[in-house]
DNA sequence: TAGGCCATCTGGTCCT
DNA sequence: AGGACCAGATGGCCTA
């Protein structure tokens, strides 16, 4: 068993995630201690690569390439007019950039409800990947750029794995610590580095559960204690 | 200036 | 038929 896999995971994820540089070569060489803090810290540096690059309301906004449409502006834009469209769709069937539609015999109204309803779509697809991202561990500051789509899903995922270990380590020293005998071998102490940092481990190194908070929180490892109970 | 990231448009496919 | 989903294309903004 690998030291901390978790780790490796978080790491390999953020790595596909595309950070370069300093960013990549820190989380590289980060230890299983401080990993996590790292992952936290980059958030507000190498996560943003070269910190402030504006809200992504700015951005957003800024970016606006046919249409002025953003979150920002969600509900009036659904009631858009067209007038933006009117520049990028000919009524011939054809677009600005040279491109044919196969289908001229389309309506124009018919291609802006599909138009918006696929807006719409998008929005909801990332009002959803916000609402990963606000649960992930990364520094959630108004001025650090926020993770990227891919990045999020990545760390998201590696971070539910990472999650999955820790659970499974703990269910291990519940059981260990229940059966109240020694292991063949003592528990490296690597192993339980997880629970000693707080920004992974949901309860604080120091306010570990007690007895029964345990069995509540792992339903299938009841402590003898809690066991012989009626 | 190149590359990354993003929003949007579009046509195709599948499902109800 | 209409809606959801998907992938390709396009163009804008930002950073290194």
């Amino acid at each position: 068993m690998s030291v901390l896999p978790g780790r490796d995971l978080f790491l390999g994820t953020t790595m596909a995630a595309g950070l370069q540089g300093k960013a990549m070569a820190d989380l590289k060489s980060a230890t299983n201690d401080a990993y996590m803090s790292l992952a936290q810290s980059y958030g507000q540096s190498a996560f943003s690569f070269s910190s402030v690059r504006g809200t992504e309301s700015q951005r957003a906004f800024a970016g606006s390439t046919t249409l002025d449409y953003h979150a920002q502006d969600r509900d009036s834009s659904e009631e858009h007019t067209g007038d933006e469209e009117e520049d990028a769709f000919h009524p011939e069937g054809k677009l600005k950039s040279g491109l044919v539609t196969k289908k001229p015999k389309e309506t124009r109204s018919l291609r802006l409800s599909i138009n918006a309803r696929e807006r719409r779509r998008m929005h909801d697809l990332n009002d959803a990947l916000d609402g990963l991202r606000s649960v992930i561990p990364y520094a959630h500051s108004p001025s650090v750029r926020k993770l990227s789509k891919i990045a999020t899903l990545l760390l998201a995922k590696n971070y539910i794995l990472m999650q999955a270990q820790a659970l499974e380590e703990m269910r291990r020293l519940v059981a260990y610590l229940n059966q109240g005998q020694t292991l063949s071998a003592p528990l490296p102490t690597t192993t339980l580095a997880p629970f000693a940092q707080s920004a992974v481990y949901p309860f604080p190194a120091t306010a570990l559960p007690t007895c029964p908070e345990k069995c509540t929180a792992f339903p299938g490892t009841l402590c003898k204690h809690c066991a012989d109970k009626p």
